[in-house]
DNA sequence: TGTAAACTCTGTAGTAACTATAGAGTCAAG
DNA sequence: CTTGACTCTATAGTTACTACAGAGTTTACA
């Protein structure tokens, strides 16, 4: 099959494909006469276990490690484990990160009543430096 | 001060300030004769206003789009209340697929058991497509 | 006064994982 | 034989920076 209908059945985009190739993640495949590529369905399996794997954001090299100790099936699995422990704990800090951006922004939004105009808008007041806001008098 | 001095008053490293400057964020400051840019320390306030709205994840654009909301203090402020309200919805999104990802890769990691060889991870075997692995037999 | 170190300038390339073109060539059907 | 669909390579764009190269400027010290 030609890299149009792979790409349908893979659900990778052509571009991606040849990009994957030229990362070195699937092999190169033969060409015809006319210079397509051509392949066979062995590459939809491993297009597949990237995609899984992206699925898990595992970065390209990730995979790439992967992929190669896949071909060598005797060495010792640790090195996958600990690919995965460590994807773990980068996963678990980043959710930490982004909760505790949904809480700063939570209370951000609450500093917004109901002022009509930009200049008394709590927000932007939170988000400058030292806004010098008066206690709470009348501006002008 | 020069952007050396601003660099570190600030905590922006200096391309980053330049290249805030090309982007628009800051506005170009005057130079020395020597071409050297020279800051007052108003611009410490529009960094450190950058720097928070960063530390909130705010795109540049986004930040910029508040920049110029500032600049036009009489404009209504719904615009930077939807901004937020829109950015709470991206990082609450991201966070559910961060947790699903997490949970994807705790159980993932359960399945590589005692294995001592790639062959043998379940990890590995759990990415594949259709491992076909024989339902507990022993493959030479 | 000379010079070496520290600083700054512009412009370019790199990062990750693609996406989107341009411009050319190939193939199948009518 | 021509039209349309497909494919090819190569390049540029995305985000928010970082890291140079190679040149010019300033400052401190001998």
């Amino acid at each position: 099959m030609k890299i149009g209908e792979l790409a349908k059945r893979s659900g990778c985009s052509i571009q991606t494909i040849r990009y994957y190739e030229k990362e070195g993640l699937i092999s190169a495949p033969e060409r015809t006469e006319g210079n397509f590529r051509l392949y066979n369905s062995v590459v939809l399996e491993k297009l597949s276990f990237i995609k899984n794997c992206r699925a898990l954001d595992l970065t390209l090299s990730e995979i790439k490690h992967l992929v190669s100790l896949q071909n060598s099936p005797e060495t010792p699995c640790e090195a996958v484990n600990e690919m995965i422990d460590t994807h773990l704990l980068v996963v678990e800090s980043r959710i930490e990160d982004l909760q505790k951006l949904h809480g700063d922004l939570k209370q951000l939004r609450l500093k917004c009543g109901n002022a009509r105009s930009v200049d008394q808008c709590g927000i932007l007041g939170e988000l400058l430096p030292q806004p010098e806001r008066p206690p709470s008098g009348t501006r002008k």
